[in-house]
Order: C-alpha cells, then sequence, then structure tokens
DNA sequence: TGCTCAAATTGGTAGGACCATCGCACCACG
DNA sequence: CGTGGTGCGATGGTCCTACCAATTTGAGCA
C-alpha cells in the first residue's frame, strides 16, 4: 500500500467555476455569449451570490469571462484571451487531449530553458554563479537519497532563469513547475540518472561562468531534450495504455479553427 | 491644457488589492509572512469583509498569496510562485524598472515567436494555412489605413501560434499582446513600415507552406528582433528623457538574491 | 427619425450571522 | 514519557438581506 487519495473537499465556489469554466472550454458556451446575471446563476447553482461571484472572479482571473459593471459577464475566447494558468485546468484528468498538453509542456519547457541558459551565459553576475553553485551543491547532497530530487532539479533551471536577468523567464518556469508539481506522476521519468544530470548542471554552470553562451544553450539543449524524449517513450510504451475516460474528440475542439467573424469582445 | 485627469474609478476591491499587491512586490511584506485576519484587515481599510475578500481572491489567482481555510494568508516569494500576468502590474507605472521589464518582453517575444514558427512550419495543417492566408489578406487591406495594423500583426502571430499546435506558445503570445495593449505608447515604434512587414509576412508563410523549419524561424527572428531593436533605439534617444518619478532602488530588489534558508511555504 | 431621460437590469459594496477548518493548550491514558 | 483525544479560540467559507452604482433599455417627445 503505498500512497491514499487526499480526501477533495472542494469548495462550493470552486465547484461553482468548475462546472462554468468546463462549458467554455467545452464550447457549451462560446465567445461572445452572455453570462446570466449572477442572480440567476446563484439561484441556479443553489448558492449564495457571494459564493457565485467568487467563482466568477476566479474565471475572470484565468481571463475565460469579461466582467463589466451594469453589463452580464460575458464568455471570451480563451484562445485569444487564455491565461497560461488554464493549462492546470485543462490537464486536469489524465485523457488523451491532457497528455497532448503536457507534451506542448515539455516541448516549450526545452525552448525556454535553452534561451533563458544562454542569456543567462550573457549576463550572469557574481551573486548568480554563487547561487548557481549553491543549487548545485543541494542538487549533488541530494542526488544519493532521490528524495526531493526532483524538485531541487527545478530549482536548478529556477536559479538559470533569474540570471537570466528576465523575469519573464522566471515567471514561465514557474508556471511550468507548477503544471510538473499537478501532473508529477506523467513527469516520473524525466528524473532517470541523478549523477549524470549532476554532472551535466556542473557543466553548464561551467559555460556560464565562462560567458559561452552557446555551449551552455548547447548543453542545456541536451539535457532538456533528453528528458523530454525519456517521457515521450515511457508513456508510448504499452505497459501505460490507459483507455479508459477517454475524449478523443476534444482533441479536435481545441484547435477548431477559430470563428472569423467579428465578435464584440472588449 | 492638453488632458484632464481620469477620474478613479477603481473598484474598491481593486484599490485594496493594489495596495497589497505593491506591498509585496515593494517587499514590505515578505515571503512566509502571515496577513492579518480578513476581520482586522477590513477594518483598516474601511471595507467590508466581502470587498476585502474579493481582493485576496485576485491575489491568490496571481499567486502572491496562499489561503487556506481556518490559517491566516501567506504571503509567497513570488520570484519562486508569481504569474505571468504578473508583469501586467509590474509595468503599470512608467519609471526605470518598468522599461527593464517591457524590454524583457520583447526579448521573450523573439524567443516564442521563433520557435512558434519553427513548431508551425513543422506541423500546419491546410487549414492553418488557410487561417494564416486570411490573416495575411487582412494585414495587406490594414496595411494602407495604418488603422488598427499593430492588432492585426498581433493577429498574424496568433494565428501562427494556432499552428504551432502547442497550447503554451497560443497563451504566452496571449499574454504578451495583454502587456502590449496596456503600454501601447511604449511599443509604437514597433510598427514602421506596414508594406515591408506584409512582405516579410507573406514569405514566413511561404517558408511554412513549404514546411521548411529553419526559413520560417530565421525570418521571424529577423522580424521580431528587428522590431525589438526599433523600440530599444527609439527609447534611447534623448527625446524621451523622463526622469520623473523614478524609483532606480527596485531595480535591485526584483534580482535581489533569494534567501536561502528554507521557507516553510506550501 | 432621432434625442432625452427615467425605469429596469445588473454588477459592486455593506453589514451581520453562522458554519467549517485549523492551531494549540490541555488532559486522560498506557 | 509519549501518544492520542478533546475542547476552545482564531480564522476562512458561506449565507442572507439591503442598498449603491453603472449600464441598458425603451417609452415619450421634438
Amino acid at each position: 500500500m503505498a500512497r491514499f487519495k487526499p480526501i477533495d473537499r472542494k469548495k462550493a465556489s470552486e465547484q461553482v467555476a468548475e462546472q462554468i469554466r468546463s462549458s467554455i472550454l467545452g464550447g457549451l458556451l462560446r465567445p461572445g455569449q452572455r453570462l446570466p446575471s449572477e442572480r440567476d446563476l446563484a439561484a441556479q447553482f443553489e448558492v449564495t451570490r457571494t459564493t457565485l461571484r467568487e467563482a466568477l472572479k476566479k474565471l475572470e482571473g484565468l481571463k475565460l469571462i469579461f466582467i463589466r459593471h451594469g453589463d452580464r459577464a460575458t464568455v471570451l475566447d480563451y484562445m485569444r484571451h487564455g491565461s497560461i494558468e488554464l493549462l492546470n485546468d485543462l490537464a486536469g484528468r489524465k485523457n488523451r487531449i491532457n497528455v497532448g498538453l503536457l507534451e506542448n509542456v515539455l516541448e516549450a519547457r526545452v525552448v525556454i530553458g535553452v534561451e533563458a541558459t544562454r542569456l543567462a551565459a550573457r549576463r550572469r553576475s557574481e551573486d548568480d554563479l554563487l547561487n548557481l553553485d549553491e543549487a548545485l551543491l543541494q542538487l549533488e547532497h541530494a542526488s544519493q537519497g532521490e528524495d526531493g530530487f526532483r524538485e531541487l532539479e527545478f530549482d536548478f533551471f529556477h536559479t538559470i532563469s533569474t540570471a537570466s536577468h528576465n523575469l519573464v523567464f522566471v515567471f514561465l518556469f514557474n508556471s511550468i513547475r507548477s503544471l510538473y508539481l499537478g501532473n508529477s506522476s506523467y513527469f516520473e521519468p524525466l528524473v532517470d540518472a541523478p549523477e549524470a544530470i549532476v554532472e551535466n548542471h556542473r557543466r553548464i554552470i561551467e559555460a556560464v561562468r565562462g560567458q559561452d553562451a552557446d555551449a551552455a544553450a548547447g548543453l542545456a539543449r541536451l539535457f532538456l531534450e533528453e528528458g523530454m524524449e525519456r517521457v515521450l517513450a515511457h508513456h508510448r510504451a504499452p505497459e501505460s495504455a490507459d483507455p479508459d475516460e477517454e475524449s478523443p474528440n476534444e482533441t479536435k475542439g481545441l484547435f477548431r479553427r477559430r470563428s472569423r467573424k467579428k465578435q464584440t469582445e472588449p
């Protein structure tokens, strides 16, 4: 008996938000369409306006709806306005569409990581080098125990992105890590041989220290692409077949050609 | 007398959120620190708990604080958990730190755009090509009027990212466009000669149609880097000197070496 | 037809009450 | 001494009701 499942005691507002969000992402609620009034919605969900408003605020933060005082909420086109945070919700369950999404994340991780490393090599300060050295030390120390090694490995690229002196990359890695933590089982094959990873990272640091941008980027690409391939190969293996509760038609939906007619959006 | 002051039409909850957010980003509230209870905070701001909770929910969505039932809200380290949406707030006023941020955005735009174009060349479907052709048509049509040309130019890379079949790039461009719309004056030099841009995009589409990934990526890089350089050059010019209300010390704060001691965060 | 303005609709805030969860001090038991 | 239960206070989550503020709508008028 390895693990128990944490009891999901979701808040009412969260459940409400989830229902509306699914309706939008599933296409039931289309962009430009207007939601019922808060009072109506509250009655439908059998909650108070307070609770319902909390749910709407969450959806507004994800850029799924647009709220304006005096007018009803409007459904936005998430392909056009949707936040990166939506990936967390889209990857919630384990069916085909989400695996594709996680592959997308792995792909973006390579690109972001490589370019962040390249910038880090160009701009690293002395403090950045100290931080990198310490990150590597912690990584070495954890390479035996395997315990928490994966989280620390993410810390390494967090330090790299900090050294790139570009906050965009820092925040992007935050989102990627959030995805990772929410689907750790999927990304499990990312870390294979801790010693090899430590050695690779040590060479990356040396390249960064020497301000050799191309070498650093190349080493990062080597490592990141290898991790991606390992995950993809693992899930292409027949043993991980998990055909239940899939919904293949959603895959097309997410990439359906967007409507061309003008939408009255803000 | 050119302009009147915009009336402070902001919602109360928004103003509350802004104050707390500034305190966190400014370092007054440090990671791990716990906020006063909702009842206390509501009293301090002289608003209701309803309003205050709405503000806290917003900050929670930005990953600036962590809220748990029964315990007080905890300040998160935004360098570690912060969402990309934070850039919108960080770039709010026009002082030194924000200009640096916008440069970061331009830099990331190049990276994301190039790689999205590369993937689009590899994976584009027939539908994607039709969408690209239509985007180009609209761009041509608007190249005379200059009216709305900039927004349509963003649509082009939105279509590109859609053709890349990687939702991460789609959402990233959404964030970048949001930044662009909120600071359009800064990005104004991005669009210089509409005809040249149309011609460049036409060649990108042809490379994508021919599935020549390197050529497409190269053309995209050419265009994106040129735009970035144009903006940077424009703001390095002496005529745009705007030394008032700057806060140079914040620049260091954002890239201060993060504390190494373990923080009891979730 | 086109404009004005007041009522209806709808989101935003207020104020108070109660429920659900967490932290902690304390206690009973082995 | 340690372990696990127990009760209480603090705190977030939800409910209820009323009213304020912005927008839309449409009747009435010129």
